[in-house]
RNA sequence: GGAGGGAUGCCGGAGCGGCCAAUCGGAGCAGACUGUAAAUCUGCCGCCCUAAGGGCUACGCAAGUUCGAAUCUUGCUCCCUCCA
């Protein structure tokens, strides 16, 4: 009984990130209490984590906490996945016009069905609550507000550092981002919750939870925090508006590539976070790496195929280490070749253009002089040269095209 | 209410009458190289034209001054900071 929940604590804490060791132990032992309590109430703990939908795709950075909701799940924990419907809608004070906050209501709509859905790539259905915060965030009146707010000093939002270099450089900060953390705090005293999970950058938040929790007569939830996923440049955190992202439901092929892609100096850092690979193992990486007794790009393999294997199946991940090494290592043509229906004699530019391969003419002009536009293999230089059926064009690295 | 600052290409941010399709950095794209779509180096990076060259549209919006404006003037719209 006691192994099984000293078991359980590794298990959630492995990966945790504070920022201060003193905070983990605290939380460490906390959550150790509240799992020894709610056994001996014979209840689950209630477990929650809050995405906001800004972007209609999840990416792999929303799979660290995702996949720690499903470790709780898998011990038979209560798992709770909130999408953030309200939130989303205060908490971006860069998107301040009247229109886009309309179109934003709209789209919040639409990406938190999309969330859901693809939750379910890690989470098991059958046993996870979806709850969208509007549906109570919405209803609070002005009055829950003010008591929700007397539980706090300016002071304590002050000391924030994002806050004070905000201050220091005279950039504005809005009364919203304070009310931020009060919906949030709503939301835990609203689930009850046991567990919230969140990103390191969120621990003020959760912590502002917990105060909240407390003044409305719950009791504190156990915050767990895990480091922000950095994405594919290796410089800026993982999101969707930066485009250094992998989204979980893109093709197997895309996220093979874009794992493939990522610089070497993170991948230590990315199986951590997101391989299933045991922690002696990824030790192991390290010093092999270090030592030059691996080529990282294998690693890397495997991380991608890893990573394919859990949204898709493990066929899906070896057909895209196939494609893979076809068409980047040994540079041959892919399998398979979008089709182009040639309706009348037109330039290899004005393909490109109509086909989407350039955006415009003057890219695909630009492309050629470059030298990286072919026909069946051939570099071509002259932008006019036309285009024949049944000809195969490459542009660039990995844009394809057949014409038929 | 008062004072000040600002609006430039995907983003950041120069330019302050012609040499500006607009310095520079980032992102992106391409080429070389390679161990990969890593790293590094180099180049490109508004649109259109049968492209040497030419045209068009662009620096918040609208008028104006000028041979000529992103740059000056006026009005408008929006934004930020500080003081009250």
């Amino acid at each position: 009984m006691v192994d099984d929940i000293e078991k359980q604590v590794a298990t959630y804490m492995h990966g945790s990130d504070f920022g201060d060791p003193q905070i983990k132990e605290q939380m460490t032992k906390e959550l150790r209490q509240r799992l020894v309590e709610a056994k001996a109430e014979g209840r689950p703990l209630r477990v929650y984590c809050g995405y906001d939908v800004t972007a209609p795709d999840l990416h792999l950075g929303h799979t660290i906490t995702i996949r720690k909701l499903r470790q709780f799940q898998d011990f038979g924990h209560d798992v709770t996945f909130v999408i953030g419907t309200f939130t989303t809608l205060i908490g971006d004070p860069s998107d301040r016009d009247e229109a886009r906050v309309m179109a934003l209501e709209e789209r919040v709509k639409q990406n938190a069905q999309s969330y859901a859905e693809q939750a379910f790539k890690i989470l098991d259905k059958k046993k996870t609550h979806v709850r969208y915060n509007y549906d109570w965030l919405s209803k609070l009146t002005f009055t829950d507000v003010i008591s929700m707010a007397s539980c706090f000093t300016v002071q304590q939002f002050l000391v924030r550092d994002r806050i004070q270099k905000r201050l220091e450089k005279n950039d504005p900060i809005w009364l919203r981002e304070f009310l931020y953390p009060l919906a949030q705090g709503y939301d835990a005293f609203h689930l009850k919750a046991d567990v919230q999970l969140g990103a390191t950058e969120q621990l003020f938040n959760l912590m502002a939870c917990r105060r909240l929790q407390e003044a409305f007569g719950q009791k504190p939830q156990v915050c767990l925090t895990f480091p922000v996923l950095v994405g594919i440049d290796g410089v800026d955190r993982m999101s969707k508006s930066r485009g250094n992202y992998i989204g979980i439901a893109e093709p197997p092929q895309t996220i093979y590539g874009k794992t493939m892609s990522i610089p070497d100096n993170i991948l230590i850092q990315y199986f951590t976070l997101l391989s299933d690979a045991p922690i002696e193992e990824i030790k192991q990486m390290t010093s092999d790496i270090d030592n030059k007794k691996v080529n990282p790009m294998d690693l890397k393999k495997r991380l991608a195929k890893e990573l394919v294997t859990r949204f898709y199946s493990a066929k899906e991940a070896q057909e895209a280490e196939k494609h893979f090494e076809k068409t980047v290592q040994n540079k041959e043509l892919p399998d398979e070749i979008e089709e182009y229906e040639l309706k009348q004699t037109i330039s290899i530019s004005q393909l490109l253009a109509q086909s989407g391969l350039a955006a415009s003419r003057s890219e695909a002009v630009r492309l050629i002089k470059q030298g990286a536009v072919t026909i069946n293999g051939e570099k071509i230089a002259d932008a006019n040269q036309i285009v024949s059926k049944g000809a195969t064009i490459k542009v660039g690295k990995r844009r394809y095209l057949k014409t038929i």
